[in-house]
DNA sequence: CGCCGCTTCGAACGTACGTTTGGAACGGTC
DNA sequence: GACCGTTCCAAACGTACGTTCGAAGCGGCG
């Protein structure tokens, strides 16, 4: 059987984006709404693809003709979601540090290039109805299970370590160790925020998501700035004195 | 004799502590533990009662007969785990109120009287070789189906009211809401670190957690306790639209 | 027209799930 | 010693899961 294989895993691509073939296309952004609809209420295995597709309007198989499986679906789905929030966060983090010359930038600056993309992809998700985009990052978040630790990782650790390097420029007085905590700290303010928990608490202080977005956005700033900047440090100074 | 049943069904605990019927607690909670664990690891779906007696060493029809289903099962879990940590909690911000007699107390005490149970709580598990224990917590929080939302709301918001008037005494010119998703985030905060993200930081920056820990608590204390008093609000002022 | 990728589908695969059942072993109570 | 409530289990229940299979529809090209 094996003797003249098509191949088509590894090419195949080329012609994608023929005019011709867009209803490939259609089908599975339609399949990866619902996953992350579905993924955000149910996770990952309290969602069943039998439910997706149905949400999606389309079959079963279909699913697995274009992602191979639910775990490849799922990855393709943080890949085309989670990536360009991040790489917007890079670019305008760029743009921050590029801005101040050759100064280190203002930390609240910098927090909110972190921060305000996950806003923005937020706000942008509820405009076309779908209130789960953001839940999806805490589930990856919090997910403990091996199969998506590869994904976290290339995801979460260059944006992290990026963010690490200059605010170390800029809180030189504290040890990598504790601004790495600090980080750390910020995302899980972050997650907390566009994951809805706070969605209660404002809806009851009578502020709905468009009016009360820019005023949280500011406070989560300022919050995780002061707190960065606080004296503590993780180890009783840096590291076994390396520093 | 028919003039006085037993009935059983409404009462028959009173001799469940009688020295002879031990065997029960016991093998409840084994499946306890067993579902701690699995519930960290694969969350709730993910968790097959299958898996879980056999980790506990017991069959399929004793956790049903113990528990009457999974749901009730992983009810009892967080009502067993997380109870004792929020009655800690407020045992000792009741004491760092009084302590300071009729001024109100420090902001890091209140903050301290939050997050070190818990930090108790994971070094206590640590010690019985679980370092599942914290996790749990960040899953409840996640976790979005409806199923387990009287159960977040009966063990957080009482909790949460609590500190809530008391941190306002401490920062008066702070609104309600402002402060609620402050506190908020330090939960968000606390969950993180709780739920072993910070862990690989920890380690790579050569401290394991018994060392690690008590740096790592004041840090975070530190970290809150700037961030609560950072001058942002959320609304404008108060809620509605006027300014 | 006839062939070929590409896409979609219904149906079936084997497996695993949560739950239920009927009964066995044990320890007390009359 | 017969009874009873408690605890435990092996086996089976029906359902749902992720995945696979074979064939149909479709547009482009010889």
């Amino acid at each position: 059987m094996a003797s003249h294989l098509p191949d088509r895993s590894l090419a195949g691509a080329p012609l994608r984006d023929l005019p011709g073939a867009g209803s490939s296309d259609a089908t599975k952004e339609r399949l990866l709404d619902a996953a992350e609809e579905l993924l955000a209420e149910r996770g990952f295995d309290g969602m069943s693809i039998r439910a997706l597709v149905a949400r999606a309007g389309t079959s079963v198989s279909s699913a697995h003709y274009h992602f191979g499986s639910k775990l490849a679906l799922v990855s393709a789905l943080f890949e085309a979601r989670v990536a360009p929030v991040n790489d917007l966060r890079l670019e305008r983090l760029d743009a921050v540090v590029a801005a101040s010359a050759p100064d280190a930038p203002a930390l609240e600056d910098v927090i909110e290039s972190f921060v305000r993309p996950s806003f923005e992809a937020w706000r942008r998700a509820e405009a076309l109805g779908r209130t789960a985009t953001p839940h999806i990052l805490a589930q990856l978040h919090v997910d403990r299970a091996p199969r998506l630790d590869e994904l976290k990782r290339r995801l979460l650790e260059p944006v992290m370590d990026r963010y690490l390097a200059v605010v170390g420029r800029i809180l030189t007085d504290h040890d990598p160790t504790t601004l790495r905590v600090g980080l750390g700290y910020v995302l899980g303010m972050l997650l907390h925020t566009t994951g809805g928990h706070l969605a209660p608490t404002l809806e009851a202080a009578g502020l709905s998501h468009p009016r009360g977005e820019e005023s949280l956005l500011r406070h989560l700033i300022a919050f995780a700035a002061a707190g960065l900047r606080s004296g503590g440090a993780v180890a009783g100074r840096g590291a076994e004195g390396a520093s």
